[in-house]
DNA sequence: GCACTCAATTGACAACCGTCGATATAGGCA
DNA sequence: TGCCTATATCGACGGTTGTCAATTGAGTGC
């Protein structure tokens, strides 16, 4: 059998296009780390994070973001549920208010699927 | 009887929402980040930058890619594009064929803004 | 020159996303 | 109970995004 697969058109044989079993990751893995990066990748929620990472104690009420963000109540909410789901942030109530924080090493984690995809 | 500020009853002063001066990261500044941070947000230009990063010498000609992500010609461009536009590929023409491959440091850099938000 | 191949661009379309107003839910207080 | 406040959800509307078919541009070899 030929190591490499003899000529193919182009009357020679071509530098690329080797067809190479490329150890890509695979789209269901892909599919995971995009849903991630993905709550990631919004100006707001960027800031979102940033305030609730400053908060008192690691956590933030909501009603201390939607002023600093420009922001109605409804948006803010649901910029949070992204980020919630996104496995990012957790929700605690306390009385009338709720209050999210970072969940530990959530952010080492995203940035570590980054550089090792 | 609460020892931070008074009765936050309704009609009164509450115990959260107090307009700290929070340290947020600028609107600017979160727009830059949240540019880079978009282009790692899909499966399919997660792919990619998979398939280069494991290409010869690091870099990976684009008949190289369409097979294995299942996409089309064009469609490929234009996710190589947003990539190279976001500071993450570099591009170099050898003959007829294109070349991608990382730009060195960038994973790392985009990681360091997701830790250092 | 011409013919051929690979890659980039254009235009169009459907799906998704961020935002808001209106409404619903949950909890505290009188 | 009923009212009030804070938060979540719903419905709708523009803007963005991923995809493709068709075309154009770039480069090689005859």
């Amino acid at each position: 059998m030929d190591t490499l697969q003899t000529a193919q058109s182009h009357t020679d044989t071509p530098a690329c296009c080797t067809s190479a079993p490329v150890a890509v990751i695979d789209e269901q893995e892909a599919q995971r780390k995009a849903r991630i990066l993905k709550a990631f990748a919004d100006p707001k929620r960027l800031q979102l994070l940033s305030i609730i990472k400053a908060g008192d104690g690691g956590e933030t009420c909501v009603c201390d973001m939607t002023e600093p963000l420009g922001l109605g109540q409804p948006t803010v909410s649901h910029h949070l549920k992204i980020l919630v789901d996104a496995g990012l942030l957790s929700r605690q109530r306390r009385g009338t208010w709720a209050y999210y924080s970072l969940v530990p090493g959530a952010l080492e984690i995203a940035a570590h699927e980054l550089m090792h995809l």
